[in-house]
DNA sequence: GCACTCACG
DNA sequence: GACGTACGTGAGTGCT
């Protein structure tokens, strides 16, 4: 067994005998952490997101790397004696924001109250400090980790001195320093000079920038050397740029050049971490309200009276006091008079934070093992229902290990003694018992059910007769407020907003091949992982809750993502039939013929290898055969995507184009009828799918276990598994979809009247830019020329590149330059939206939907210009595509409610993204037609006409 | 666990 | 003449 503490990514190389420095970059951490964190006050109206983001990181670093020696680094201000070199160093700088201000001298206070050295210097940067102290420590045999994300502090590394970034926990070595920069250590700033850095300012060689900086070294050794024989450079244009700037790189690297001889303000030996004095700390986090922070901190603190009683109006400060382990009562549930005390304590507070314990995953599947209440914080129980005779394996599980040192049980391990004897179940409520008490409760209109993925114990209750509602759901408020700026599991939000780190759910039942079903965990342990679970979710609800109106989010989330919940819990649990058979048949076949096309392709390589394989095929192709074609990416394997492959089928090449032919079918087969009949639930004979409503960084929904939003469409081969989706005896499948959904979106926002009118007039899009680019008439369009126009209009939904139309239409890029070109110069105010949006996107941090949804596009200031790139076309593209899916959200909520108060039998099965799926009786296809196309299409009122088609079939495939 | 490939809108 | 690309997903397979 390996011992846990050499898993840590972070220590270096053993070698001195003291305890490593670490030395942390504490103002590049402050911009870091304000940029990350979303906004965070003080009941004062402080901005304090930073102080705590800092504190945090301390705190773990402290706890995890069991540091005995660190300072805090910071810089003294904006000049450095670099601004002497060179005055426009980090001139354009914009000033902090005013947000950030007052978090400065906060840190520096924080740092002093954990008892931390903290240390700055005027005239030098932090930077400069740690490299000083770096050297100092190093000299003296000391182990050294510099915690920072900042690539200047790359040039540092080296035996014994180690960086760390502190958000990733990743230890970086030479070989990251490589991967960066190219280069080794000791030359990263040889790199630096030449490439120059626009983010300090620093101005480099015109025309070199980190690739070639670092083939240059790589050739000539240093900088020095470089520039004194610059006149050897092949290339005329580089050759004169390096000789005609030697001087701007020279001093260029004087720039980027670190200080070691920083005179150091504090002595080595002084750096250690200090005896924290309790008042001291527990007086500053609480005029933050950091009583998460608290909550963590106190049992590191000895026995300590709390601090003041004024809990100073901070929600956080109550909330995360209670759930810290004094606070908690966590009832085991095990008998009717109980139970009934439960129910009505849920009842009088009018809300109540629910949550199921089941045998797994699939909510289709799994059944009820036990579920439980939260009514106040801190306040919480657990309900048995079929538990069995506990399993033996739990009783090795250390479960207070598994939650980061804090025993938040308060049951340090050992035999539940609320079990039974060995071999019998243990004490519970009848089950159909405690659910005819539950049901009144959790089906009751004035009390409000939270629950942390609320669908999921929705569809577990409805299978047990119970229909739960009114809800709320911690998770789907999470994703309105925030996005994708963080996930929204539990665990993950927990630490967010309490600063709490639940149970684990493996801590309770184990992992892999020693997992319990949770049906056989103790009592005890069950009830202190599952009243948590209840707990925190109504604690998180207390935190979120406020934020949805101040955040102009709340319309948002009740109307259409809270209100979708129940209306998806419905759809998945009504699955859709799949004709097994058909998929049986279509296996086979395929299966057939990939087995003749694999021998034609073994024949054709000269040799048996696997096809399935890209490196092996790769290996075939180019090296083998020699065909046209290069390595790709970091790997160094050979690329051989459909694209690739279809280019050498057009040079006439039979192999790639037998392959071509096997991939399809293997993915047909493999993806799809294999995979797709094992997932016919055996009691239903339906499959069901699984929406998830917080996944996406624009509002869609996504689809898992199985994805039903990608069934093939698109080749004669793929349409067979579609017509396998069948309706119900006496129904028909109806496909309604939002027709060209997204380019009617860029002529309302973009407010681009001659698509306006073209949209209202029903006028063909794709031939009308056809006919706008091009300059032809849209009668009689070239149907070549219109599939241009077409690859046009989706480019421009993804932000065009002259590189991506270029790449879609297998053109030149000075073709597709030019169409681009001919484009914009007909609509302007398409490419004023674009503007707007990526401008929008740096202002924000976000661009928005038409319904206020903020897609969160963190990459927008990226100094890496792909990375940032990237970012913009997201950026335009995101609301056109969240703006769409809002328009279907809603549109599911609303036609949910009109088939509801209708007299009509038609149920929607599916999503997908612009289409909806329904399971009509075929009596009633006209009036659910007339129905499902008003609703849809008078969901919104706009300007532009939002047009559905609707199909009819009797499977998937025809009803298209 | 990651890279590659490919299915969908 | 630097970056490496169309936007958004989920799943199966091969390979380390």
């Amino acid at each position: 067994m390996s011992d846990p503490t050499t898993d840590s990514p972070v220590i270096p190389a053993s070698s001195g005998s003291s305890a490593p420095l670490y030395l942390i970059d504490g103002s590049g951490y402050i911009f870091r952490a304000f940029h990350a964190l979303p906004p965070l006050t003080r009941p004062d109206g402080t901005p304090v997101n930073a102080v705590y983001g800092f504190c945090a990181m301390i705190l773990k670093l402290i706890e995890d790397l069991k540091a005995e020696r660190l300072a805090v680094i910071f810089d003294a201000g904006r000049r450095s004696f670099r601004n002497d070199i060179y005055p426009e160093y980090k001139a354009h700088r914009p000033e902090a924001p005013e947000e950030l201000v007052p978090q400065f001298p906060l840190i520096r206070d924080a740092t002093r109250a954990f008892a931390l050295p903290c240390i700055e210097m005027v005239g030098f940067e932090a930077d400069d400090l740690i490299a000083s102290y770096a050297r100092a420590a190093r000299d003296a045999g000391q182990e050294v980790v510099i915690v920072s994300a900042d690539k200047d502090l790359m040039q540092l590394v080296r035996d014994g001195v180690a960086l760390m970034d502190p958000m990733k926990a990743k230890r970086i070595g030479a070989d990251q320093v490589f991967e960066k920069f190219g280069v080794a250590p000791d030359r990263v700033v040889d790199v630096q000079a030449l490439a120059g850095d626009s983010t300090d300012n620093v101005p480099g060689v015109p025309g070199i920038g980190i690739k070639t900086a670092a083939q240059l070294i790589g050739e000539y050794g240093d900088l020095d050397t470089l520039l004194a024989r610059a006149s050897e450079i092949k290339q005329p244009k580089r050759r004169q740029n390096l000789i005609e700037h030697a001087d701007k790189a020279r001093m260029s690297r004087e720039l980027v050049r670190l200080r070691e001889d920083v005179a150091l303000p504090d002595p080595l030996d002084s750096l250690h971490v200090g005896e924290m004095v309790p008042e001291v700390v527990l007086s500053f986090l609480e005029q933050q309200g950091f009583s998460s922070l608290i909550a963590k901190l106190r049992p590191h603190l000895g026995h300590i009276k709390p601090v003041t009683g004024g809990s100073a109006g901070a929600g956080a400060a109550a909330v995360a006091d209670e759930i810290s382990e004094a606070g908690r009562q966590y009832e085991l549930v095990q008998d009717e008079a109980a139970l009934a005390r439960w129910i009505e304590a849920a009842t009088e507070a009018g809300i109540v934070g629910f949550d199921t314990e089941t045998t797994g995953l699939d909510p289709h599947r799994a059944s009820l093992v036990g579920l439980s209440l939260a009514v106040s914080p801190g306040r919480a129980c657990y309900v048995p229902l079929r538990h069995v005779a506990a399993a033996e394996k739990q009783g090795a599980l250390d479960l207070s290990a598994a939650q980061g040192g804090l025993d938040l049980a308060g049951d340090g391990g050992g035999h539940g003694g609320a079990t039974g004897d060995d071999g019998a179940p243990p004490a519970q409520i009848p089950v159909g018992r405690a659910l005819e008490m539950l049901k009144p409760l959790l089906e009751a209109p004035g009390v409000l059910k939270v629950g942390q993925n609320i669908k999921y114990d929705m569809i577990i209750m409805a299978r047990e007769g119970i229909l739960v509602s009114p809800i709320d759901d911690t998770m789907v408020m999470s994703y309105a407020l925030d996005g994708t700026r963080h996930g929204h599991g539990m665990d993950e939000l927990a630490q967010i907003h309490l600063g709490v780190t639940p149970i684990s759910f493996d801590a309770v039942t184990g992992r892999g091949r020693d997992r319990i079903s949770f049906a056989a965990v103790t009592l005890d342990r069950a009830c202190a992982y599952a009243a948590e679970d209840a707990d925190i979710t109504l604690n998180l609800h207390r935190m979120l809750k406020p934020r949805l109106a101040a955040e102009h989010v709340r319309a948002l989330y009740e109307r259409t993502d809270r209100a979708l919940v129940p209306v998806l819990a419905r759809m998945e649990r009504r699955g859709i039939r799949v004709d097994r058979e058909a998929l049986g048949r279509a296996s086979r076949e395929f299966a057939d013929a990939m087995a003749i096309l694999e021998t034609r392709i073994h024949e054709l390589a000269g040799e048996s290898f696997n096809v399935g394989s890209p490196k092996q095929l790769g290996e075939i192709l180019f090296d083998k055969l020699n065909l046209p074609g290069g390595k790709k990416g970091k790997t160094g394997a050979y690329a051989t995507g459909a694209d690739i492959l279809q280019k050498l089928v057009v040079e006439g090449h039979e192999l790639p184009a037998k392959v071509l032919e096997w991939r399809q079918l293997a993915k047909l087969k493999n993806t799809y009828a294999d995979a797709l009949v094992e997932t016919i639930n055996p009691e239903t004979g339906r499959v069901h799918t699984s929406f998830a409503l917080t996944i996406t960084t624009t509002g869609r929904l996504s689809s898992n276990d199985p994805n039903l939003q990608n069934i093939p469409v698109r080749t004669v081969e793929g349409r067979r598994i579609r017509r396998a989706f069948v309706p119900d005896p006496g129904f028909v499948l109806m496909s309604a979809d939002y027709s060209q959904i997204e380019l009617r979106l860029l002529a309302d926002i973009a407010g681009i009247t001659t698509l306006r009118d073209a949209f209202r007039d029903g006028i063909d899009i794709h031939a009308l830019t056809a006919s706008q680019v091009f300059g032809l008439p849209v009668e009689g369009m070239d149907p070549m020329v219109r599939r241009k126009a077409k690859a046009i209009n989706f480019g421009i939904i993804y932000g065009i590149s002259a590189f991506g139309l270029a790449q879609q239409l297998d053109i030149p890029q000075s073709e597709s330059r030019r169409y681009i070109e001919a484009y914009f110069e007909r609509y302007p105010g398409i490419r004023d939206y674009m503007e707007r949006a990526k401008a929008d996107a740096r202002a924000h941090g976000f661009v928005t939907t038409i319904f206020g949804r903020k897609c969160w596009t963190p990459d927008i200031s990226a100094k890496n210009p792909a990375l940032r790139a990237f970012a913009e076309r997201a950026a335009i593209n995101a609301p056109l595509q969240g703006s769409a899916a809002d328009i279907v959200r809603l549109a599911m909520v609303q036609l949910d409610r009109a088939l509801e108060a209708s007299p009509l039998g038609a149920r929607m099965l599916l999503q997908v993204h612009d289409e909806i799926l329904l399971e009509v009786p075929v009596a009633e296809v006209d009036e659910t037609t007339a129905l499902v196309r008003q609703v849809m299409q008078d969901v919104v009122s706009r300007p532009v006409p939002y047009v559905v088609e609707v199909g009819i079939g009797d499977n998937w495939d025809a009803a298209h």
